[in-house]
RNA sequence: GGAGAGAUGUCCGAGUGGUCGAAGGAGACGGACUCGAAAUCCGUUGUACUGUUUUUACGGUACCGAGGGUUCGAAUCCCUCUCCCUCCGCCA
């Protein structure tokens, strides 16, 4: 959520910035809203005084007429501040949640645009792969390897779930440790994350778990949810506190499960293992101070490009367009990884993404430092994909696929699999 | 899962329905004493929202685990929930 007190003065560049984003909100609506509470919270206030005072005056002696006079003039004030505070009440939940829908603030060098397609490449690392044959998908190389069983899951679980099996698995636990250890030599305190979290630390992490719309599953009477991604685990594990100054930049890693419902989206860029209702990540998470996030966010990007010039996979970075930004996000890059099997001649896809959320998401989960001056302040939280770990499997199976039907492994991940090649 | 005990400020801890934003300690900060320090003494020491004011400041409201209720008035009484502790049972 945004500072609220700044609704009015900012009005016009908060009305900017929704309007690149591509978003429709009535900010006027929220406006009007926004003073009918502040009047309906004065005049209960002023009540309560009232009624406060009334109860100061019982306290000493009084004769009996006066008493029972005090008495019911304290009715008629409890009386007048129920139907105040029921009206303050009704006005306040649709203040805020309409006020919750609007977006962060953006980096003024993020460029404006509607669509993924208006993202802005700024880098790429390595050439797109050449192949003197016809290169497979990693659906078909899943299959021919014996790697990844779509069937039998859809059979079992249903659509867009897969086993894991032999190498693939191995492969798996290898390149969440390769990223644990990178994350480690940089500072990262290692984590294994709940995959479920409550649905206050979801919407303070600017999830929504209700609506047709929601990418979220939520467990059904408990309150709760399976978490689509660590960031919400990990943003959730300091909410509420007022941070030590000299403790930030916290920097933690967490391992998760990732659920995500993916109501309605279908088509060849879903296909195999790109979009899937489950799969395993490695997050990385910051809280700090206003100043450093900038620098830090640039500082995430770095870790997630090391660790893919580590496994060899050519890649390009994008500044994520003004359209393209989750609400929290001031700014996002994406780094996307050439994949030989997507589209005819194969494309740049989506493997990590950071993101810094500035104080957006520290003011609804309410966590703080105190500054020097003993005023508390909101810190910036970011958040970045060490190793989504299904995509790098896509990634790394198209990318080191060969003539013969094998793939060769990156040379950093052979310690941790104890083979160099999948073979049959 | 069953039985019992509890949750109060940074911490410990008191609190009879009105005099309680809350005793008393400790800690921290400021000051006195000291060459300096310790000890001692004096003082200050919560947060959020909100109003007036240029700031300073002053005022109001709320907050004693959370949410409801009773009452003119609730830290205090009642209900629900959460968490923690002890004992029993069960369990990877």
């Amino acid at each position: 959520m945004i500072d609220l007190k700044e609704l009015k003065e900012k009005r016009t560049i908060i009305g900017k910035n929704i309007k690149h984003r591509n978003m429709n909100i009535d900010l006027d609506e929220i406006i009007r809203l926004q003073h009918q509470r502040s009047e309906l919270l004065q005049e209960t206030e002023h009540l309560r005084k009232q009624r406060n005072e009334n109860a100061a005056m019982m306290k000493s002696k009084l004769d009996a007429d006066r008493r029972v006079l005090l008495i019911a003039e304290g009715k008629a004030l409890k009386e007048a501040i129920a139907v105040k505070e029921a009206a303050l009440n009704e006005i306040e939940i649709t203040y805020l949640s309409m006020a919750k829908s609007i977006p962060n603030y953006t980096h003024p060098e993020v460029p404006v645009g509607k669509l993924d397609a208006d993202n802005l490449q700024i880098k790429t690392w390595g050439n797109p792969t050449a192949f003197d044959f016809i290169p497979k998908d990693h659906v078909e190389l899943g299959q021919s390897l014996d790697l990844i069983d779509f069937d039998t899951a859809t059979r079992v679980s249903g659509a867009k779930f897969y086993y894991l099996k032999n190498e693939a698995v191995l492969l798996e636990l290898a390149l969440e440790r390769y990223a644990l250890d990178i994350l480690r030599s940089h500072g990262f305190t290692l984590t294994i994350t709940p995959d479920i979290a409550k649905e206050e630390i979801l919407e303070g992490i600017g999830f929504n778990p209700r609506g047709e719309e929601s990418n979220i599953y939520t467990i059904e009477g408990t309150g709760t949810c399976l978490v689509g991604t660590a960031e919400i685990t990990l943003g959730g594990y300091h909410a509420g506190s007022i941070l030590d100054k000299e403790q930030l930049p916290i920097k933690m890693a967490g391992l998760s499960h990732c659920f995500r419902r993916e109501a309605g989206s279908a088509g060849q860029f879903s296909k195999g293992l790109y979009r899937v209702h489950q799969f395993s990540k490695v997050e990385m998470f910051v809280y700090c101070l206003p100043g450093q996030s900038d620098i830090i966010h640039k500082e995430l990007l770095e870790i997630e490009e090391e660790i893919f010039q580590g496994l060899e996979i050519p890649y390009r970075v994008v500044d994520t367009c003004t359209g393209d930004l989750g609400a929290p996000a001031y700014r996002k890059f994406d780094i996307e990884a050439w994949m030989p099997g997507r589209g005819d001649q194969g494309e740049y896809g989506e493997v990590t993404s950071t993101s810094n959320c500035t104080d957006y998401q520290a003011r609804s989960l309410n966590i703080r430092y105190r500054e020097d001056d003993g005023k508390s302040q909101f810190v910036h939280l970011l958040n970045g994909t060490a190793v989504a770990v299904s995509r790098a499997i896509v990634a790394i199976l198209e990318n080191f696929q060969q003539q013969d039907g094998s793939v060769r492994m990156p040379k950093k991940l052979v310690p941790y699999l104890g083979f160099d090649r999948i073979i049959r």
